[in-house]
Formats: C-alpha cells, sequence, structure tokens
DNA sequence: GCCGTTTTCGGCCCGACTGTTTTCAGTCG
C-alpha cells in the first residue's frame, strides 16, 4: 500500500469518527472528498510533498495539507487519534453494516452500551433496542437484516459479470418501457460496479415497477415507492435498482444517476452560482425547468459541452470541458485489431483459421496470435520446433485469407533472472512480441520487467500488476517504475481486456499517459467468445483519458508505432 | 475543512424512501 493509499484511509476513519460525533457534515465531507482525491491521484503523494505542491491540489486545503505532512514525516496524524480518543476498537466498523448509520450507531452505544456486533445482535435479541426512543418494530427488522447482509459481505463485483446480468433485465423490462438504459458505475465502465442502477421511462409507472420486483431472478426487494424500487437478485447477491421517470426528465436522470458522485455535486455547484438548481427532473431556473430532456443539455445549460460517462470521476473533466481541452477519447470502432489473442496451438480453443474468421466479423484488419512460450507448460507453451510449425500455418493462411491480416505474436514469459524464454534469433522472426511475468510474483519482479524491457525485440508488457479482480493482489512491483522505463524504450504497456484483469486499470493508465506511454489493447482471449471483451478495455482506456493515437491497436499494421519495425 | 472578484465569512447538491414522527429524522445514493 503506498503512501496515498495510507492517508486516505486514515481521511476515511476520521470522517467515521466525526461522523458517529455528530459533528459538522461538511468537514465530514471534506475528509471524504480528500480521502478520493487521496486514492485516485495519478502521483505519488511523497513526491508532490517533495515539490511543495501538495495545498495546489484542489479540495486539498490548509487543514489537510497539513495532516498530509505530518504523516509524511512523523508517520502518524495527531487528529486521528484525538477523534478516535474514547471511541471503543471495532465500534465504527458496525458503519458498514447496511440500515444502520451514525445516529443509530451513537444512540445504541450511549443508551446500551454496544460496543461489538455481538453486542448489538444481544440488544436486538432481548428487546432493548426495539424501546428506544425513535426506534420501532421495522427498523429493528431492518438493522437486522443489515447485518445479515455485513455478514454475507458484500464486494464490489466485476464489470464483466455485472453487465450480462443488466442486459438481461433490460431484455425482460423493455417491452414494459420507452426508453431503458443502465446508468451508474456500469455506464462509466468502472471495473468493478457496487450496486446496479438502471433508468426507465414510460406510460404506465406502477407497470413497470410490478414487473421489475416480480423478475423471476429478484431473491428480495428492499424499497418500493412510485418512482424508484431497490431488489437483490440471485446472482451475487447484486443490488439493483431502477428508478422511472417521466420523458422529459429522462436526459436529467440518466445524467444524475450515471455519476459519480463527485462529479455531480460539483456540477451542482456551478448551477448554483448561475442561480440554477439541477436534480434528476431537470435544469431549473426558479420554477421554469430549462432542460432534462436530453443529458447533453443539461451540460449546455453549464457552458460544457457533454462529456462522456467513462470519464465523469471528477478528474479534472469538468475543468477540460470548460476551456474545451477534453480529449476525442478511442472509440470501439478505431479499434482495428486484438492485439492478445491464444490458439489452439497452445491453451486457446480454436484454430488460427477460426480465431481469423471470428475477428473478421468485428471488422479488423489484423489479429495478433500469442500463445504461450515453452516454460509456461501447463498452458501447453510452445518450443522452437511447436513455434516454428505454427509460424508456417500463420503464413499459408495470410495467403488464403486476404481480408485480414495475421500477425505472428507470442506471449514470451520473463523468466526468474529476467531474461525471455527464447533466443533473440526466435524473437526476430515475430511481428511482435508480448513479454509476461508467470511465475516468481514475489521475486524481483520490477528488476525482471525492465530487463525484459531493455531487450530490443520486446515491443508489449502484458497484464503489468498481474492483478486478478478476483482476488489476487498482483505481483510486487513498482508500477510506476515501469511506466518511467517502458516510456523511456518505447516499449507499449498492456490494457489486458479479460474481465477479471482489465490491467492497467484506468489510474495507472492515467500516470502512464502523463509519461508519454503507448498502450495496446488485448483480449487475452482463449476462446473466440472471448474476442468480445476488447469493449472492457476500450472502457478502461476511455477511462484513462486515451485517444486513439496513444493506443496501438488503431493504427494501420504497417504504420504502427511498435518499439521498431521489423 | 474547503473555497472565493458578487463573499476571507458563510456558504457548502438534491431528492426518494422508510419509519416514526403529528411535521420530521435517518439512511442511502
Amino acid at each position: 500500500m503506498n503512501k496515498n493509499q495510507e492517508i486516505a484511509e486514515i481521511f476515511d476513519k476520521i470522517a467515521d469518527a466525526l461522523e458517529f460525533k455528530g459533528e459538522d457534515s461538511f468537514r465530514i465531507s471534506a475528509y471524504r472528498k480528500a480521502s478520493r482525491i487521496l486514492k485516485e491521484y495519478p502521483e505519488d503523494i511523497e513526491d508532490i510533498y517533495k515539490k511543495g505542491e501538495i495545498q495546489k491540489i484542489p479540495g486539498i486545503g490548509k487543514g489537510m495539507a497539513e495532516k498530509i505532512v505530518e504523516y509524511l514525516e512523523t508517520g502518524k496524524i495527531k487528529k486521528y487519534y484525538e477523534v478516535i480518543e474514547e471511541i471503543p476498537e471495532g465500534l465504527l466498523q458496525l458503519l458498514e453494516i447496511p440500515n444502520l448509520g451514525p445516529k443509530t450507531l451513537n444512540l445504541v452505544y450511549n443508551k446500551l452500551g454496544v460496543k461489538s456486533l455481538e453486542d448489538l445482535e444481544r440488544v436486538i435479541e432481548n428487546g432493548q433496542l426495539v424501546k428506544l426512543f425513535g426506534m420501532g418494530e421495522k427498523k429493528v427488522e431492518n438493522i437486522k437484516r443489515g447485518i445479515e447482509l455485513y455478514k454475507q459481505g458484500k464486494e464490489r463485483i466485476p464489470l464483466g459479470i455485472a453487465l450480462p446480468i443488466v442486459e438481461e433485465i433490460i431484455n425482460e423490462l423493455k417491452k414494459y418501457t420507452k426508453k431503458i438504459e443502465p446508468a451508474g458505475s456500469l455506464r462509466r465502465m468502472k471495473e468493478t460496479i457496487g450496486d446496479i442502477d438502471i433508468l426507465a421511462t414510460g406510460e404506465n409507472n406502477n407497470e413497470i415497477i410490478e414487473k421489475f420486483v416480480t423478475l423471476p431472478f429478484v431473491k428480495e426487494v428492499l424499497a418500493k415507492g412510485d418512482t424508484k424500487a431497490s431488489v437483490i437478485v440471485k446472482t451475487n447477491n447484486l443490488q439493483v435498482d431502477l428508478r422511472v421517470v417521466p420523458p422529459d426528465s429522462f436526459g436529467a436522470a440518466l445524467q444524475y444517476f450515471t455519476g459519480s458522485k463527485a462529479h455531480n455535486i460539483k456540477l451542482r455547484g456551478m448551477a448554483k452560482d448561475k442561480g440554477l438548481k439541477i436534480s434528476e427532473y431537470g435544469v431549473f431556473k426558479g420554477n421554469k425547468k430549462i432542460a432534462g430532456e436530453k443529458e447533453e443539455d443539461i451540460y449546455k445549460t453549464l457552458d460544457l459541452i457533454w462529456i462522456p460517462p467513462e470519464i465523469r470521476e471528477d478528474r479534472g473533466e469538468i475543468e477540460a470541458a470548460l476551456s474545451n481541452k477534453l480529449p476525442s477519447l478511442v472509440e470501439e470502432s478505431d479499434i482495428k485489431g486484438d492485439l492478445h489473442v491464444h490458439s489452439k496451438y497452445s491453451d486457446g480453443v480454436e484454430t488460427i483459421q477460426e480465431i481469423a474468421i471470428k475477428a473478421k466479423t468485428f471488422g479488423y484488419d489484423y489479429i495478433g496470435i500469442c500463445d504461450h512460450s515453452k516454460t509456461s507448460k501447463i498452458a501447453g507453451g510452445l518450443d522452437e520446433e511447436g513455434l516454428k510449425r505454427r509460424n508456417e500455418e500463420i503464413d499459408k493462411i495470410n495467403e488464403n485469407i486476404k481480408e485480414i491480416r495475421i500477425l505472428k505474436g507470442m506471449e514470451v514469459d520473463i523468466l526468474a533472472d529476467g531474461s525471455l524464454d527464447y533466443s533473440d534469433k526466435i524473437l526476430e522472426q515475430l511481428d511482435f512480441v508480448i513479454a509476461s511475468i508467470h511465475q516468481g510474483f514475489k521475486k524481483n519482479v520490477t528488476e525482471r520487467i525492465k530487463k525484459a524491457i531493455e531487450n530490443p525485440y520486446v515491443d508489449i508488457i502484458a497484464h503489468p500488476t498481474g492483478r486478478l479482480l478476483s482476488g489476487r493482489e498482483g505481483y510486487e512491483v513498482d508500477i510506476d517504475e515501469i511506466i518511467e522505463y517502458a516510456s523511456k524504450y518505447n516499449v507499449a504497456l498492456e490494457i489486458n481486456c479479460y474481465p477479471d484483469r482489465l490491467d492497467l486499470n484506468d489510474i495507472n493508465i492515467l500516470k502512464g499517459k502523463a509519461k508519454n506511454l503507448k498502450f495496446a489493447l488485448g483480449t487475452d482471449a482463449h476462446n473466440i467468445g472471448m474476442l468480445k471483451y476488447i469493449k472492457f478495455g476500450i472502457g478502461m482506456a476511455r477511462r484513462g483519458w486515451l485517444t486513439k493515437n496513444e493506443i496501438l491497436n488503431t493504427y494501420d499494421w504497417k504504420e504502427m508505432p511498435l518499439r521498431r519495425k521489423r
């Protein structure tokens, strides 16, 4: 964990404590905001500190800057110890229980001495909680359900799992609605999704809501009103919220429910300065509605051009839109080929010919076949002889299929000493080379990747951090150093599109962009059904503000700015 | 706690739903 993360977590804990104490909510949100800024900040806060520019970061003022400096110099923040004094350890963790907020937690602590989850469960069982002023049967019941959800541990799920669920729901509800679209972090293509937000408009609100809460895969209905309903679906215990709005508010609602929260708060502040009010129903001047049907009109009322959902994170996009400096983000139609696909020669399912035929349906000009190299025995890695046979087959297919070019790539293992799995003589015969770590995740990874980057035949480093969203932490690697080094040697870093990887992710892409790094999109497909994962990588690239020129796959093969041309 | 040529003080996004209130507080997003 780097310093940015460490400080962010302390700020979050301070916010929890202040909330528990019932202190000024604006001060609390200042801590939350500072925490978010630090977590997402593309540079190491220590470097900013050395430049003396901490307070230049918007959202970080004098107070926060002092605390950050205090942490960097002493490893502690006094304020933190002040605010958690007298609060029993572990108590604030209970704030994660749904339906149990700071007010109620404070109440049960002060009136009933609840200090832990066990205490809380006890006062529910023995009837003490329900007797407290402001409590009641239903509130207690809700907290009880909250405890159940808390124990199940509701984790964010990968975008790749959430998207099919959303598509299924939308498909079911389509016939009852005029318009229905996903919003929230899913529309922003965030790598993981907490809740799913869906927005609809139609003739009969009640019917839409009713159909929604009675869908066969709904497990539990959490809330149901005239305009909104929340349910838990059977898959992954995911919460899905549906909002139904009038047609002339659809754009405003889409904008509002797409978020992010920080992006919206800033927009609303700007609206206020102009004497306007934004809500999910529209933009209002006094009582008069001046926008609402179309999303871009919401932005127009603030003198902004429409901002793509993927970058609505309050990371400078509003300022960029104001000065007309929004980048023209890469589009799906810019992509001319996939640069990381496995064939039957190693651990892929289909033949090269089959892959080529499928790739054509994506409108690709080329496809990069990258099988595993010999050390990856489990993955059917190819020895020199096998590689030769594969390359000969590619040559043959290229003669027969003219509409798409098959590129001879390989995903070559970086060995324990940083050398590659094939000799330079072998590497030279390939169209391009991807190098990657597949073993020794904790052994000198940074140095090994740097050595691979130094090899003149390496064009791309695959899944540079090795993290898996399903749980694996990733290699022990200094990604900042790799970005710096790759940029220096003109080696591209991969944006691996596989839903469990999405590696590099948005934050690391932003870091790379700042260093003029080049990127390569690769699905890492092991069967042709996975070629569609390219859209997740594009989502990640867009979240990282990338334009097409920064991505190898948008170039014609002959013009592709690979490290060197062969 | 942050921020600012309409403010260095006094603002700070806005609304739905729920349950407990008899006009509103708490939680959530």
